[in-house]
Order: C-alpha cells, then sequence, then structure tokens
DNA sequence: CACCTTGAGTTCCAAAAGGGAACTTTGCTA
DNA sequence: TAGCAAAGTTCCCTTTTGGAACTCAAGGTG
C-alpha cells in the first residue's frame, strides 16, 4: 500500500492517519494546543527542519485542521491556528499523553498535568460511553459493520 | 530531532509516539484490537510489506505492547497478542476512529459502529473527567507544569 | 523418495522521505 | 548602507520504504 491511497480506504483509522499519522505532524498539533503558532516557534521547540515543517504545515491547512492567517501586513506574516476540525483531535492527544503518562513517564513523574476548568480538579482522561456515560475499555466494545463498510470482506 | 531520541523527551506525546508514531504500527495495532493475531494475516489484510511488518511487530514486542507466543510447536510458529500495555491503547484507536467517524467519512456513512456491553447501546466515544465525569473538550484544560517538567524552559 | 505447501521471516535493490545547512524574499531598524 | 527577522526554498547526502525473491523447518502427497 502506498500512503497517497490510505486516505481512500473505508477505514476512519486510516482516514485519520492519511492526516495526522507521522510522527512530526503529531508533534506540531502538540505545539498547536499549547497555543504555538508561528512558524520560527514550531522550529525553535520542536528542532525540526525548516522544510519538513513548512511540509508539514501545508498538508495540515490543505485537511482543514489548520488555517493561515495573516498576523501583520508589511511585511506580510502567517501564522498558523487550529480549526474547529483541529481542535477536534483533543482527544486524540490527551489519549495520547495519558498512555504515555502510564506507561513512559519517567522517574520524576509526569511532564504535565491537566485540569478540568468545569470542576477545578486535576485529572485523567476516561473515555466513556456517550449514551449512559459508563467507562469504556477494549473488552467492553463490540464493533458492528456499519453502513460504510467495504461490501465482503471484513476490514475495518 | 532523530527518532533515537524521542523516547528520552520529557514529554509524554513523544514518549507516546516513539512507541506508536507511525502510520504502520497503528494500523497493526487496529487488526490486533480486531483480533489479528498471526504474521500473514497482518500481512493479507493490511498490505504491509513482510520486512516492514517484521520490524514494527520486533519494537512492539520490545516495548512490551505485544507478546509473541507459540502457538504451535512443531513447526515452531508464533503469534503476536497485545499486552496489558497494549490494550491500554483502546482509548488512542478510538479517539482516532472517533476523528475520522465525524471529520473523515465518506458518502456511505461509518465503516464500523461500535456498541457498549454495558448498556446495549450505539455510541459515541466521549472523552470525560476521572473526577467529576463531565465531558472535557480543548477549552475545558488547564496545562500545568508536573514534576516530571523540564526545569527552565517550558516543553510539553 | 522427490516435490509441493505453509508460516514466518530475511535479503537485495531501487525509489522516496528525512536531516542539515545554506540561500531567498520582504520590509524594518541602526 | 548594513544588518536583522520571519517564513520559506533549495541542495545534497543518508536513512527508510516498497516490492519481490529467497530461506528455513516441518509436514503432506503421489
Amino acid at each position: 500500500m502506498r500512503w497517497d491511497r490510505l486516505g481512500r480506504e473505508a477505514c476512519s483509522v486510516a482516514r485519520t492517519l492519511s492526516v495526522i499519522g507521522d510522527r512530526w505532524t503529531l508533534l506540531v498539533l502538540r505545539e498547536a494546543f499549547l497555543r504555538v503558532r508561528r512558524f520560527e516557534e514550531f522550529e525553535r521547540r520542536l528542532g525540526i527542519t525548516r522544510h519538513i515543517l513548512a511540509g508539514r504545515l501545508k498538508q495540515l491547512v490543505s485537511e482543514g485542521v489548520m488555517v493561515r492567517i495573516p498576523y501583520q501586513v508589511r511585511p506580510k506574516r502567517y501564522e498558523y491556528r487550529l480549526t474547529p476540525k483541529g481542535l477536534d483531535l483533543h482527544m486524540v492527544l490527551m489519549a495520547i499523553v495519558h498512555w504515555g503518562d502510564l506507561h513512559m513517564a519517567g522517574a520524576r513523574g509526569r511532564p504535565k498535568l491537566f485540569k478540568h476548568r468545569a470542576c477545578g480538579h486535576l485529572f485523567d482522561p476516561v473515555l466513556s460511553c456517550s449514551v449512559c456515560r459508563g467507562t469504556v475499555t477494549a473488552r467492553d466494545v463490540r464493533v458492528l459493520d456499519g453502513p460504510g463498510a467495504p461490501e465482503a470482506a471484513s476490514e475495518s
């Protein structure tokens, strides 16, 4: 399989990965959620080379995950911001961070903590069911074919 | 930055990505959650080349995300299964699928649906707060430095 | 017994992607 | 006039993929 075909697979994992399934892209998004907006600051904080960064930002913009908007006119300078579609990736980032906190934290503990503004407490993200609000773990889920499933073979 | 340094960064995103931040790795895990276990079946379902698959599986095993266990002795054959550490990636996969369902679904709709065994309903995954159980979105979260944060500079 | 099949890899080579560093462009500032 | 800053591009060389063929061990088949 070549990556240019990924976005056309009948699988939401594959389609999502066609947008964000790349280390640099996820790291760029991490910074974006921490309110980094400018080319040079992404470069400085990530240690990414400029031409890779330019490519990733261009892709994120073309996918509608970020927008490139001018923040000054003379000379023209642009910054990158998350769109609503990009903000929806928050759950993906939180899930990734949480797994790292559980399984990859160093001796000194977590690098970041999260406070829930609504209740004021430090918290861990928990996946729950939109219907009953109960916790959802791997064994609680049964996977069924949906309307967009491939015809005969079972692909996810 | 080279990838071999990623796992040593003081950031749970970076550390998680050092394990799963690769398209093929995530697709292998998707299949693993759908109960695929054998080398040939991963190959067939993903269209991945054999030597890339071998490398990814070896890495997942060395990270403790999967285990390689024999399922027959003569001739010796092995299969790959998720460990508890691997099963904990479920939230990451669910978050990725859900974003794809929201933003990348084709005209025919979702390829897969999820049923919550506990309540019996088809559901969407929702991220919630471990303390108050309320929904958590990007704007509800305040990020603070934790004990494992880098000294002076602020990196996530 | 000679040969074919299966599962799980490994090896080889050409093509694509990535890392590093220097160069470009536009206008501002000393 | 020179220097600087932000945001990219270009060039070149190294590393990683994709694709296909080859290996190995143990059965099964005629």
